[in-house]
RNA sequence: GUACCUGUAGCUCAAUUGGACAGAGCAUCUGACUACGGAUCAGAAGGUUGGGGGUUCGAUUCCCUCCAGGUACGCCA
């Protein structure tokens, strides 16, 4: 077989894919276009192999022969070492059945690979990921969780494939809804509130102050002016600004905590403060703004973009300008191959105009908006006024509580401080899952059931097939105490373990492929997907009943499958204990 | 008004970016050896992919149009 190591690990996709390519341009040398997508992919079902090309019809075309004359001449190729056989079908197709002996001798390569197989395409360049982005002074609620367990996710894969990855956690820390906040607290704070549970505090004042502003404009003329006081640096103003955010960002943390999320960077809004007007200034210089009704604004026509304003007519800088500021910083301090900001799909205008901006100005860093879809709950939107809202940490202890009562049914053998352990594990884990095994785009509506689901596709599932792994890993250690399963070769006999192996040796093209297309759930769908052979392997195929050898072969696929399975759930940020 | 997004089984969601008969999970119905953990497994049933046109060998995917819902759009972030 190949040397797959040597240069590091490549993906099975992309040894078929390499090999078609090849194949292709000797079969009709000169006439296979550069560009040609030669694409191998995973079948949708078993009959038509593990792995198929539909290359052949695309150059049907192009080389003005039938394809299925094409798909004949890639399937007379000399195969590679890790096709036994191909076959032509349908108008084109060609289908590739991997050979179960060179699948065994990879996966014992896999087996000792502390990666699994999975390459480092990243080669040490760097990403800087924008994500979480709570605003100071408010509870973090169901609507936050996504930007936060999506752009996690996205964190860990990156990391993993080898990127130099600074996460960072752009507060929205600045504003004019301080002006009101200052005035609020000054005249409504309850000290004692503001030190147990500070955020609801300050909600509570904020709320309280917005109201008076609404009917009384001498209250709104006077927040105004807290506001310009605070910009201009006064010092009571500031303090109190900077006691909002502290007291802000200890509630937060104790979220990430128990979220498990961490970041390289917190610069809220107000880091880039000192950078706005030199903005300003480039794009003068640059001549790409212009007055309008006294704002200053960047006409973007060109991009088929609505007007854009970065300085409002008042003098203050807007979003706009503050997320000019912060990328080109981020541009010069770190010089990163991308910058992927991960948002609700509120914000795609915006960054759309943003990005324009930036590439007008010069910035050649690639600009990422991975957006997702609004959460919504089933009456509609939730809105602070509504008071709808269902905050994060509820749901968080709602999802461990009902992990517990769970888990006290099911293992009641289990010393207290375990269940509590593994409730949290469950319930923290099902709510994560909940979100990164959809589409990111698609429209979220928020259900409990849904967020703490338990069986089926869900994190539990997956956590009991590796609790269950390492439960017959033990059984193997206590039954056979010499034994030493690595001594004995992978075999590949039922078709059950043929269906597995198919699908470990698929992880690698999994993780890439998420990271790729900025999608969690292509990776979720995959472990999902691996667990549900696994089981099925496992409900009709003995192991520790099997003879020798055979024994041996089939618990090491059992190990393979829990490496895998406690890697990708890892990568999603979710943990996997021993026990369920 | 303009732009973007969404619409798939009763419900909640997938579908490797144009591939083969559209797949899962809930819920419903049938079954599973004293067994390595039943939070499981084997199976059944469930569909005009919002409607209608078009491009293509081939469309949930691309184009046009209509319907329904959502979001944004010169001084909130």
């Amino acid at each position: 077989m190949e040397d797959w190591m040597s240069d590091g690990p490549i993906t099975m996709e992309q040894i078929l894919s390499d090999w078609a390519r090849g194949a292709f341009l000797a079969a009709y040398p000169g006439t296979v276009p550069d560009g040609l997508s030669a694409g191998v992919v995973p079948t949708a079902d078993e009959q038509f192999g593990d792995y198929q090309c539909n290359a052949a019809m695309a150059l049907a075309k192009v080389l003005k022969k039938s394809p299925r004359e094409i798909a004949a001449a890639l399937a007379a190729a000399a195969r590679p070492a890790a096709v036994e056989r191909l076959e032509v079908a349908g108008p084109g197709f060609v289908n590739f059945f991997l050979d179960p002996e060179w699948m065994a001798r990879r996966l014992e390569q896999v087996q000792a690979d502390e990666r699994l197989g999975v390459p480092e395409p990243g080669r040490g360049r760097t990403v800087v990921i924008d994500y979480s982005s709570p605003n100071v002074a408010k509870p973090m609620h169901i609507g936050h969780i996504r930007s936060t367990v999506i752009g996690n996710a996205l964190d860990r894969l990156h990391r993993f494939l080898g990127w130099r990855v600074l996460a960072d956690n752009h507060l929205g820390d600045w504003g004019t809804q301080f002006g009101l906040l200052i005035m609020g607290f000054r005249h409504f704070a309850d000290p004692a509130a503001y030190e147990s549970a500070p955020i609801d505090e300050l909600e509570r004042i904020y709320v309280k102050s917005y109201d008076k502003s609404k009917e009384d404009p001498a209250w709104l003329d006077a927040a105004r002016a807290e506001l310009v006081k605070l910009q201009q640096g006064d010092a009571g103003n500031r303090a109190l600004w900077q006691s909002f955010v502290e007291h802000s960002l200890r509630e937060f943390n104790r979220i990430y905590r128990r979220l498990d999320v961490s970041f390289d960077l917190v610069r809220g809004e107000s880091h880039y403060n000192d950078r706005l007007p030199g903005i300003i200034s480039k794009l003068r210089e640059q001549e790409l703004v212009r007055e309008s009704e006294g704002a200053l604004v960047v006409f973007l026509e060109d991009e088929k973009l609505p007007v854009c304003i970065v300085r409002k007519s008042d003098g203050a800088y807007n979003y706009a300008a503050t997320d000019l500021a912060t990328v080109t910083s981020r541009a010069e301090e770190f010089q990163p191959e991308a910058v992927i900001y991960v948002t609700d799909e509120r914000q795609q205008l915006h960054f759309r105009q943003v990005f324009a901006i930036a590439r007008k100005m010069g910035l050649a860093t690639r600009l990422v908006h991975v957006w997702f879809g609004l959460m919504r709950l089933p009456e509609g939107t939730f809105s602070t006024r509504q008071g709808n809202v269902i905050k994060l940490e509820r749901l968080l202890d709602e999802a461990e509580e009902r992990a517990l009562a769970i888990v006290k049914e099911t293992s009641p053998q289990m010393d207290e401080a375990r269940q509590r352990e593994v409730a949290r594990a469950v319930g923290i884990g099902a709510v994560k899952y909940a979100d990164l095994s959809q589409n990111p785009q698609s429209l979220v509506t928020f259900t409990w059931e849904k967020a703490l689901a338990l069986e089926g596709n869900s994190a539990p599932y997956l956590q009991y097939a590796c609790a269950r792994i390492a439960s017959v890993l033990d059984k193997y250690r206590e039954r056979f105490p010499g034994g030493d399963p690595m001594a004995h070769p992978i075999r590949l006999g039922e078709p059950l373990e043929r269906r597995l192996a198919v699908r470990l040796l698929r992880f690698p093209d999994a993780v890439v492929r998420a990271a790729e297309v900025y999608k969690p759930n292509l990776l979720a769908d995959y472990l999902y997907e691996l667990s549900q052979v696994y089981s099925a392997f496992y409900q009709n195929v003995p192991f520790l009943k099997a003879g020798e050898g055979v024994r041996e072969s089939r618990v090491r696929l059992c190990d393979l499958v829990m490496k895998v399975l406690r890697r990708g759930l890892t990568l999603l940020g979710i943990e996997t204990p021993d026990r369920i």
